[in-house]
DNA sequence: ATAATACATTCGGAGTTGCGAATATGATAA
DNA sequence: TTATCATATTCGCAACTCCGAATGTATTAT
């Protein structure tokens, strides 16, 4: 892996942009988007196991693009540079994609949350 | 490698993530810049070897980020999308770096071009 | 013709990475 | 205390990627 703190100014941004770019910390950090998600969150969103989001989050974490809280037992990461979402909307555009589904941070992130044990209220149904 | 058509839309961003990221690539594309560059050129100025330079050509041509134009012997690459700049750009912002140089298609792609052969004119200097 | 130049392409192996399995840690519940 | 839950970390190897070497293909020069 990428590492070493004296590097080029086109080594540091290649470094980031491979951090990005796997398909996996992708849906991450849209998963988490403007807002904040716990891991158990992230593996029923995404449908990966546990260890691999960890993972995943881990690199995401030592390239400094995400910031922890602890509440109890769950963790929730959160974008510490939300402006890394302008480059994956940038690449959509350019792709002619309408821009995946950023996670405005209400959504998916903080209610109506799938995964069986963290956030079980689901506040945006209006059904009886 | 990564192809197919049949993708989600969060695989085609990371496909093209993954093209601009490789550091000899992202090098290519500053060099390039908003002007068109020979092989020759790319080779001289940024010192990788001829096949490895047409190796990351072909990657990101295949990607549909370069157009060519031949010229007697020479074939100029151009960028196909030049709006890919503003991701590096973008992406320099975020790790506060002042953008590596784009290449304004002035000074380095056009004129005063270092290797031996093509663009052989040093139009910029005044020096007698 | 042949030769030289500019560039493209294929092949293969050393080296790296992705990711599953197993295990560890830190917090809460009983 | 012990158990359980949420998450982190380490290990190892199959799979993949990088890149050098060799070779192929246009184009121009002689």
């Amino acid at each position: 892996m990428i590492k070493s703190d004296t590097l080029s100014s086109v080594a540091k941004i290649s470094t980031l942009l491979q951090v990005i770019s796997a398909e996996a910390r992708l849906e991450i950090l849209l998963a988490i988007g403007a807002g904040e998600a716990c891991v158990c969150h992230l593996e029923a969103v995404l449908g990966y196991r546990q260890a691999y989001i960890s993972q995943q989050l881990m690199t995401l974490r030592e390239a400094g693009l995400l910031g922890t809280r602890r509440d109890g037992r769950y963790i929730f990461y959160r974008l510490e540079k939300p402006e890394i979402l302008q480059i994956v909307e940038l690449a959509a555009r350019l792709e002619d994609l309408d821009l995946p589904a950023v996670d405005s941070g209400i959504s998916l992130a903080r209610s109506s949350c799938e995964c069986p044990r963290c956030c079980s209220q689901v506040p945006t149904r209006t059904s009886a």
